[in-house]
RNA sequence: GACUUCGUAGCUCAGUCGGUAGAGCAAAUGACUCUUAAUCAUUGGGUCGAGGGUUCGAUCCCCUCCGGGGUCACCA
C-alpha cells in the first residue's frame, strides 16, 4: 500500500482489494443494458401505473444515506439524477448474502458506477426513485470527488477553483450542473449552422492546418518544421485564403470549422487555439452576407435557447434580426464627434492625441483608424450591429467600395462591445490583391510585425479567375460566449490551455538502491521528501533516521527500522 | 510580458499580533428498513504551494521560484 495516497485513497484501494477477494470484479468486461435514464424516468412517471414499471438504470453515486438496513442512493447517469432505494433484503441473493452489509455499505463508495435493476415509485416524502432488487458494481472509484451539496437551490461547499475545474474537466462535469449544458449548447450551435449552411446546398470542407505560409489574417503565428521537407511550417491563423481557392475552383459555398492557432496573450477571451466558421460564396456581396449573417445567428440562438434573448452578465442581448448598420465613419462621428472621412496620415495622428489613444510611428492610416474605433466606438455596440465600409488600409484581402475608393466593402458584427463575425466583398482583382499584400509588407518592415507574408499561389488562384464572391468568419467560441451567457472562454472550451502541471520527478527505485537503501525503504524516503537520492547529500544521519522511523511508526508500515549505522552508510555512499 | 492578489485536511473555508493548526462536508467504527445538505455517538486525517533568509523558534515576517485568479499590454 502506497503511503503517497491520502487516507481515503487507501480506504477505496482496500474496498477495492477486498470486493476482489468476494468474488466481486469491480471493473466488469460485460456490457450492462440499461432501459433507461434518470430524467425519463421522472418526467413519465404515474402514480397509479399498475405493475410499477420495471427499470434497469446505470451511472455514478453521488451521495449515499444509510439508515441500517435500508439506504438511499442518487445516481448520477449522463441525463440527470435519480434517487434509488437499497434495503438489505431486496438486493441480497444466495450467492452473494453480504452485499448489503458489506458489499455495498461498506466497499462502495461515492462516485462509484453500479447498475440498479429496480422498479419506480415515489417515496413517502414525496420523490419518484428506484427500488432497487439487483445491485451490481460497475467501476470502482479510487479518488474521492468534491462533494457539492444542494437544498432549496443553494449550492454548498462549491467545486469552483477555476483552476483545478479547466485542469480536471471531468470533476467538473461530474459535480457541478450546468457544465454539461453549455457544452450540449456549444454542440447545439454547430449544428444549426451546418443545417442552416447545408440546406443552401454549401458544403463543409477541411484545409490544411499546417501552411507554409500562413495567411488570411494578421497574428503572431505559431511555428514548427517539417523534417522530410526540411521547412517551417505555420500553424494555421485563419483558412480564408484556401477557402477562396476552392470558390475559383468552382465550388458554389464552401465553409470550415476552423481550429485557428495564434501566439498571444492569454485570458477570459483569448486561447492559443480558437475556432472560426468561416464561409464564402459565389456571386454574392456583403449587402447579401449581411442578411445571411443575422439570420444565421438568430437561428443558432433560437436553436439553441429556444428564445432570441440571452443574459450576459447584466446585458440582456437581443438576437432577433434584423441588425443595426452603422458605417465606421458615422460610428466615429457619433462617439469622437470627429469626421475622418478623407483626413490623411497625419491629421489622423492628430486626432489620436486630441482623443488621447496612445500610437506610434509604426502605425499606418488603417491601424490608426482602427485605434480610434477600438477605443472609442467598439464597447458601445451591445445589442448586435454591423460596423460596415472600412477604411482601405485595414483590410487588405477585401474589394474596393463600390462608391467610394478609400473605403472597402466589409462589415464586423459587434455584439456586447466585442467584435463577433467579420466579412467583405471578397478581392477578386488579382493585380490589386498583389499591391495590397505588397503594401501590407511594407508595413511589417516598418515594425508591424503582424502583417502578412505573401502568399504568391493565393495570388495566382485570383489570376485564374475567382468569381465575385463574398466571405465571412465568425468567432465561434465568443459567438457560444454569447449565447450561453458565460464570460470567459475557458467556460466553453473542455480544455482551455493552461500551463503544464510540474510533476515532482522522483528519481528510479535502482538509484536509492544502489546506494544501499533496502526497496521497501524507498517510499518511505520519498515520503519524507529525499525525491531524489541527491536530496540526501550533507543529510544529518541521526535526523533522517528519526524521521524515518518516524513515518514507519506513524504510517503502521511495520517495516524494521534500520540502525543508525546503515543510514549513515546510505549517506556516506553518496 | 507588467502589475496585483491568492495557494492551510479529499472538498469548501476559518485561524495563528511568530510558539508546527480548527470547523462543516467527506472518510473510518457503531446505531437506525421511506431518507434527502438524513440524523446521533466515537475516531482518524495536514512536510499550512516549493526553496532560501531573519529568528531560540516561521504556516505567519522578508526574498526567490512554481501554479491560479484579476487588471493592463497584444490580439479574435
Amino acid at each position: 500500500m502506497s503511503i503517497e495516497l491520502s487516507e481515503q485513497e487507501q480506504f477505496r484501494r482496500e474496498s477495492l482489494n477486498e470486493l476482489r477477494n468476494m468474488g466481486i470484479d469491480p471493473y466488469p468486461a460485460a456490457e450492462y443494458p440499461t432501459n433507461a435514464f434518470s430524467t425519463e424516468i421522472k418526467a413519465s412517471f404515474k402514480d397509479d401505473e399498475e405493475p410499477k414499471r420495471q427499470v434497469v438504470i446505470a451511472g455514478r453515486i453521488m451521495s449515499r444515506r444509510i439508515m441500517g438496513k435500508a439506504s438511499f442512493v442518487e445516481l448520477q447517469d449522463s441525463e440527470g439524477r435519480i434517487q434509488v432505494y437499497i434495503t438489505r433484503d431486496d438486493i441480497n441473493t444466495e450467492e452473494q448474502p453480504e452485499m448489503y452489509n458489506t458489499i455495498f455499505k461498506k466497499h462502495t463508495d461515492i462516485g462509484d458506477f453500479i447498475g440498479i435493476k429496480g422498479y419506480v415509485f415515489r417515496t413517502q416524502m414525496g420523490e419518484i426513485s428506484v427500488h432497487a432488487t439487483e445491485f451490481t458494481i460497475l467501476s470502482k472509484s479510487l479518488k474521492p470527488l468534491p462533494i457539492v451539496k444542494h437544498k432549496d437551490g443553494v449550492t454548498y461547499d462549491a467545486f469552483e477553483d477555476p483552476e483545478q475545474r479547466y485542469r480536471q474537466r471531468y470533476v467538473d462535469l461530474v459535480v457541478n450542473d450546468g457544465v454539461k449544458e453549455t457544452f450540449i449548447k456549444r454542440t447545439k450551435v454547430y449544428e444549426s449552422m451546418r443545417n442552416f449552411f447545408n440546406e443552401q446546398g454549401y458544403i463543409e470542407v477541411e484545409t490544411p492546418v499546417l501552411q507554409p505560409i500562413p495567411g488570411g489574417a494578421s497574428a503572431r503565428p505559431f511555428i514548427t518544421h517539417h523534417n522530410a521537407l526540411n521547412i517551417p511550417l505555420y500553424l494555421r491563423i485563419a483558412n480564408e485564403l484556401y477557402l477562396k481557392r476552392l470558390i475559383v475552383g468552382g465550388f458554389e459555398g464552401v465553409y470550415e470549422f476552423s481550429k485557428n492557432f495564434r501566439n498571444e496573450g492569454m485570458d477570459r477571451t483569448h486561447n492559443p487555439e480558437f475556432t472560426v466558421m468561416e464561409i464564402y460564396v459565389a456571386y454574392k456581396d456583403y449587402n447579401w452576407m449581411m442578411d445571411f449573417t443575422e439570420k444565421m445567428v438568430e437561428k443558432a440562438c433560437f436553436d439553441v435557447n429556444g428564445s432570441y434573448e440571452v443574459k450576459v452578465g447584466e446585458k440582456l442581448i437581443n438576437f432577433k434580426a434584423p441588425y443595426k448598420r452603422v458605417t465606421m465613419i458615422d460610428s466615429i462621428k457619433e462617439f469622437t464627434g470627429f469626421d475622418i472621412s478623407g483626413m490623411n496620415e497625419n491629421e489622423l495622428r492628430e486626432v489620436c492625441k486630441k482623443l488621447n489613444i496612445e500610437i506610434d510611428d509604426t502605425m499606418g492610416k488603417g491601424k490608426l483608424i482602427d485605434e480610434i474605433f477600438g477605443e472609442k466606438c467598439e464597447g458601445n455596440y451591445i445589442q448586435p450591429t454591423f460596423i460596415i465600409d472600412y477604411p482601405i488600409e485595414m483590410s487588405p484581402l477585401c474589394k474596393r467600395h463600390r462608391t467610394n475608393p478609400e473605403l472597402t466593402e466589409r462589415f464586423e458584427l459587434m455584439v456586447n462591445g466585442k467584435e463577433l463575425a467579420n466579412a467583405y466583398s471578397e478581392l477578386n482583382d488579382p493585380i490589386d490583391q498583389l499591391e495590397r499584400f505588397q503594401e501590407q509588407l511594407k508595413l511589417s518592415e516598418k515594425g508591424d510585425d503582424e502583417a502578412m507574408f505573401i502568399d504568391l499561389d493565393f495570388v495566382r488562384s485570383l489570376e485564374y479567375g475567382m468569381p465575385p464572391t463574398s466571405g465571412m468568419g465568425i468567432g465561434m467560441d465568443r459567438l457560444v460566449m454569447l449565447l450561453t451567457g458565460k464570460e470567459a472562454i475557458q467556460e466553453v472550451l473542455f480544455f482551455p490551455q493552461m500551463r503544464p502541471e510540474k510533476v515532482i520527478k522522483n528519481d528510479p527505485i535502482e538509484k536509492y538502491t544502489e546506494i544501499g537503501v533496502p526497496i521497501e525503504w524507498v517510499p518511505v524516503l520519498q515520503k519524507a521528501g529525499f525525491t531524489t537520492i541527491k536530496s540526501l547529500q550533507g543529510i544529518n544521519p541521526n535526523k533522517l533516521h528519526q524521521d524515518i522511523c518516524g513515518i514507519n511508526k506513524k504510517n503502521k508500515l511495520e517495516l524494521k527500522n534500520p540502525t543508525k549505522e546503515e543510514v549513515q552508510s546510505w549517506v556516506n555512499a553518496l
